[in-house]
RNA sequence: GGGCCCGUAGCUUAGAUCGGUUGGAGCAACCGGCUGAUAACCGGUAGGUCGAGAGUUCAAAUCUCUCCGGGCCCA
């Protein structure tokens, strides 16, 4: 039995109420339960960081995974959703520094390594139980009980056995990466950490000469970093541009032309010759430094497309232990690396000259040099961004530091190949964005410097005879290899690099490289790492893979997208998701990106505690496309909250209480759809065109569109029009057929509506659905299947007549109020002028405009002819030029007559003959206009193709049913003064005017039945418990109430 | 510095793929009305250099370029 519900919808007690009753009947569990067997659907988790407090944007990305899971749910598929989180990683590792006070690397040496990776284990689960709260809180339906965690040791060996297939196919190698290094903290920086750090600083810039090699003259380069000259290997130059080879104050240079052009303004040179840099390609030179001794060839011109044509001098100095750019040419052609700087930033013993200075110290000594042997070709400063120390403000150096690789541009092909097979959801980003990163793909360095992280898996032969590297795949080899394996182990640091490990070729001990590899791969590991495959579980594997469906904010296109992507490619040579929803970022109020040293940050408890969650979710999938930045203030959720649920929530309300009232039974005196009347019809076909929607959009991620699909729906079509109608039969008080068909629908579209809307809010349709299911109907609105489409409802004549029988009664309505008429005063006629086709599509439902704008009778016209009357209108810039200054006297004879009758003249005769001062003057019709207008007693409105008559004239058996009604009115808001129950029963008297009494005469018994009065009496003197004084219009009326 | 996305009324937004009459809504404001479900509803009024400028065109919110602002990613 339907039971009454709260009058107010409080979100925080109807969501506590159901999380509770979710949590007891196991509703989550049996949702995927239920669907064992059927088609999967397969998830992936993107694993947050629990050493943080979630944030809004997490809040985005939970909300929109749990609408698709839950709406792929109900479509019939079975869904894991395996929490999972993100363990390692230098922020991690600060955030403990931070704790501990540990100032760089050495400290974290002297605390010890065992225990500081003991406290970071401990870190990143700090906030675990706030997030685990907020998935909670926001329903989004996550198996939190069996999360894969990175740190796990099976998780490890998963990762390990990765590399070692990396390892096989000769895609793990050792190489070097420049990074920001700070030479103070003896530490390279990641990126977040330099970006905030960078300050506009003026630095030397400097020219220098190159001495052509077998040849006259010199290159001329440019840089801005004087101390990295020693380490010099090669000279850059753009492939396309033109360069020339010139004479000036009696020197040979060369240079691009265009810099030339610039940077010799003024001055006289001579051209010598003029070619394209490719042309300069592999020409040697001397070096400027003899410290250097490298062990491949060296100093010649190499081409590179980096080289810009916007400062300098078109020729760029390269060291490619000091420039990312330089580094990355230096691989193209071979070239060595000298590394002529010492990890603490100074110079080393063979730099002879400035041993021992630091290398930023030692730039002005270095140009003084430089000058002193005429090599110098000019100085000039230089203000440019610089990266700093964020944490000591040392400038940073790009230094080359050792690394491990893996050879991701051997399988670039393969990452095209793959992307392709991904379908992205914004679609740009395939072939924009992210296709433009993997096109140009760089080796993935993959090794970090650090303590918490997964450690690298390679250990290499101390027998420098041997020096025998390998790559171990699995904890069982590991233990092979070595003496003592407890069986209480931790595959962190400094365990692994404890081990005693024994060479397999020649017994000796091998140490392990170092370093740990960076998080992004462990996280990129999770599609098979989750399953500790292939040590276990290969079936669950295969069965999971690749993913359906993964989801994260925009961020994590060269993140997460990415390292799937890449590890998934070289392993399988195969893309391991097939659909991908990229996220907008949330943003404050003002599209501010939200940080908590703004303080725009919005704590998204505070919402849930308000507005509740499913305003919270609401507001978020209706407010933007899913990859559309969205902003995220509490007023806004206030708004959805305001428009949406309320009004979903109080048509519910509106419903059951009368449901309730009638004892209305869903299950007895079922009436058959096609035998209810045409309202009934109608929202039941606008309703599965809805459903049509609705699927539409969630296959493409217009969950937006969706949203507000359902929002106009619930709003203008149900509630304020459906129930609005449908008001008076539920009044009725005998249980007419036509009330039954109205409970019926509404409870089949209340039923249906909750269940569509049931992934995008989860809470207050399992409130609504659990009043209103019956014995036979699964026990929770999330175990029911998705509606689909029944087209054979949907009536597009019927939707049609709707739409205009709407705009037919919205437009009388404005003229109602245009002519100053109002709603409650009846008026004898309307007319409707319009086509056949359009009376036909309106005519079944004309009782709806009859009432709606409260005439007594209606009808169709196909012509405007017999409601309005032509007259004429003298055309003066035609009578002005024709008759000059009798024109006015012209006028002024037209004036006085009839201009219907003038009209009707010139239909007939054509002419008009006036008499103006003595003289005949013939107009013909081309002297006037013609003006349309209606008839005195008629009001018009135009809507579309649709012309709409009100007859005005008022009689006073209309005026009577006019007042009639005023009184009703009144008397109803009085009753509702007094909070009476809908049932109860009062008498009722009225003083008021003797004539208008007669007049009210015959509408006594309405007045009395409808507003529920044992009597109505007119009396001279109101008595009741409630007395009100009234004026209604000009009118004075004392009504008095008592029960 | 480079790449990508975004910019429409005070706010939230539709319209941009494919140029075509006067750029639609909702919220908020104001005036009037209605109300025995509603924090609602109905009618009206006001509110727009469609981020700016230039170009293409008979015609630009829509296409092109430049610039400005915001964001993300990469340097």
């Amino acid at each position: 039995m339907i039971q009454s519900p709260q009058q107010k919808y409080n979100p925080k007690e109807v969501e506590e109420r159901i999380q509770k009753f979710w949590k007891e009947n196991n509703i989550f569990k049996k949702s995927i339960e239920q669907r064992k067997g059927c088609p999967p659907y397969v998830f992936l988790e993107g694993p947050p960081t629990a050493n943080g407090l979630p944030h809004p944007g997490h809040v985005l990305t939970r909300v929109m995974k749990d609408l698709i899971l839950r709406y792929e749910t109900m479509n019939g598929h079975y869904i894991l959703r395996k929490a999972g989180w993100d363990t390692h990683g230098l922020p991690v590792e600060i955030e403990v520094e931070k704790k501990l006070g540990l100032e760089d690397k050495q400290a974290i040496e002297t605390y010890g390594v065992k225990k500081f990776n003991e406290e970071c284990k401990k870190s990143v689960f700090r906030y675990e139980h706030a997030w685990v709260e907020m998935t909670h809180r926001i329903a989004f339906w996550l198996d939190m009980d069996n999360p894969y965690i990175t740190l796990k040791n099976e998780y490890i060996e998963s990762v390990w056995w990765s590399l070692q297939q990396a390892w096989n196919k000769k895609l793990l190698y050792r190489g070097h990466k420049v990074v920001p290094y700070c030479p103070r903290c003896g530490t390279a920086l990641s990126s977040h950490e330099i970006s905030q750090g960078y300050k506009v600083v003026e630095d030397p810039s400097i020219f220098v000469k190159f001495k052509i090699k077998n040849d006259e003259g010199y290159f001329l380069a440019w840089t801005t970093t004087p101390w990295t000259l020693i380490s010099n290997v090669a000279l850059a130059v753009h492939p396309k541009e033109p360069y020339i080879k010139i004479r000036t104050n009696g020197e040979i240079l060369i240079l691009a032309e265009q810099r030339a052009a610039i940077l010799l303004k003024g001055q006289e040179y001579e051209i010598l010759d003029r070619f394209t840099g490719k042309e300069l390609e592999h020409k040697e030179y001397e070096p400027l430094f003899s410290y250097a001794v490298p062990d491949k060839k060296a100093w010649y011109v190499v081409i590179a497309d980096f080289v810009t044509m916007e400062d300098g001098t078109g020729i760029v100095h390269i060291a490619p232990a000091f420039g990312e750019d330089d580094y990355n040419i230096g691989r193209t052609y071979d070239l060595p690396v000298v590394q002529l700087v010492k990890l603490d930033g100074t110079f080393p013993e063979e730099v002879t000259l400035w041993h021992g200075q630091f290398v930023k110290d030692a730039d002005p000594s270095i140009i003084q040099y430089l000058d002193e042997r005429g090599i110098l070709a000019g100085t000039k400063k230089h203000t440019h961004e610089y990266p700093f120390c964020w944490r000591c403000d040392s400038p940073l150096l790009y230094y080359a530091m050792e690394s491990w690789f893996i050879a991701m541009s051997k399988v670039q092909e393969s990452l095209v190949k793959n992307n392709n097979q991904i379908a992205w959801f914004p679609p740009h980003l395939q072939q924009g964005r992210f296709g433009d990163f993997i096109r140009e793909v760089k080796d993935w360095a993959l090794s970090r410097d650090r303590y918490w992280g997964t450690p690298l898996p390679i250990w290499t032969c101390t027998n420098k005879k041997c020096q025998h590297v390998l790559c171990v795949g699995s904890v069982k080899e590991l233990r092979d290899l070595s003496d003592s394996f407890p069986d209480n182990y931790d595959l962190h640091k400094p365990f692994v690099d404890e081990l005693v490990v024994h060479c397999p070729k020649c017994q000796t001990r091998m140490i392990r490289e170092k370093e740990v590899i960076d998080c992004w791969y462990d996280s990129g590991s999770s599609f098979f790492a989750q399953w500790h495959y292939p040590f276990e579980n290969k079936e669950l594997f295969y069965e999971n893979f690749p993913i359906d469906f993964i989801s994260e904010a925009l961020d994590q296109t060269r993140g997460w997208f990415y390292s799937l992507l890449a590890i998934s490619t070289f392993l399988f040579d195969k893309n391991p998701y097939k659909t991908v929803l990229t996220l907008g970022l949330v943003l404050d109020k003002d599209n501010q990106k939200m940080s908590k040293s703004k303080k725009n940050y919005v704590d998204p408890t505070i919402i849930l505690d308000h507005e509740g969650a499913d305003a919270l979710r609401w507001y978020l999938v209706s407010a933007n496309a899913p990859w559309m930045s969205t902003r995220f203030y509490e007023e806004a959720v206030k708004d959805t909250l305001g428009k949406f649920l309320l009004t979903f929530w109080n048509s519910y309300n509106f419903f059951a209480t009368y449901a309730v009232l009638d004892k209305f039974d869903p299950q007895i005196g079922r009436i058959s759809r096609l035998k209810r009347g045409l309202l009934d019809q109608w929202i039941w076909s606008r309703f599965n065109k809805l459903v049509r929607e609705i699927n539409g959009y969630m296959k493409t991620f217009e969950t937006h569109k969706a949203a507000r699909a359902i929002e106009s729906f619930v709003i203008d079509d149900f509630s304020n029009w459906y129930l609005r109608r449908s008001r008076k039969r539920l009044w009725v008080e005998e249980k007419t057929d036509d009330k039954l068909c109205g409970y019926h629908t509404m409870y089949e579209i209340f039923v249906g509506l909750s269940q569509i809307l049931a992934p995008f809010i989860p809470f207050i349709t399992e409130e609504i659905y659990q009043n209103l299911k019956t014995s036979k109907m699964p026990e929770s609105v999330h175990l029911c299947d998705y509606l689909t489409v029944d087209e054979k409802v949907i009536d597009e004549e019927l939707d049609e007549g709707m739409e205009q029988i709407r705009a037919l009664v919205e437009s009388g309505r404005a003229l109602r109020s245009k002519i100053n008429i109002k709603g409650r005063l009846p008026l004898p006629s309307a007319s409707i002028v319009c086509s056949k086709e359009i009376e036909k599509s309106t005519k079944p439902l004309l009782e709806l405009v009859k009432e709606e704008l409260n005439v007594k009778t209606i009808s169709y016209a196909r012509n405007t002819t017999s409601f309005m009357t032509k007259t004429v209108k003298p055309k003066y810039s035609h009578l002005g030029p024709k008759y000059k200054e009798k024109a006015k006297n012209i006028a002024q004879a037209l004036e006085p007559m009839d201009k219907h009758l003038l009209y009707e003249q010139l239909q007939k005769k054509k002419d008009v003959i006036l008499s103006v001062g003595g003289e005949k003057i013939t107009l013909t019709a081309d002297d006037f206009e013609i003006v349309e207008h209606e008839k005195e007693q008629f009001a018009k409105a135009t809507v579309q193709d649709i012309v709409l008559f009100l007859e005005t004239t008022v009689t006073p058996a209309l005026e009577a049913e006019g007042l009639a009604r005023e009184l009703i009115r009144r008397i109803q808001s009085m009753r509702k003064e007094l909070n009476l129950d809908v049932e109860d029963r009062i008498v009722t008297e009225v003083a008021l005017d003797a004539v208008k009494r007669d007049a009210l005469g015959d509408w006594k018994d309405h007045i009395k039945q409808e507003t529920r009065s044992k009597t109505v009496a007119f009396v001279d003197k109101p008595s009741g418990i409630l007395l009100k004084k009234w004026m209604i219009d000009e009118l004075a009326v004392d009504i008095g109430i008592s029960k």
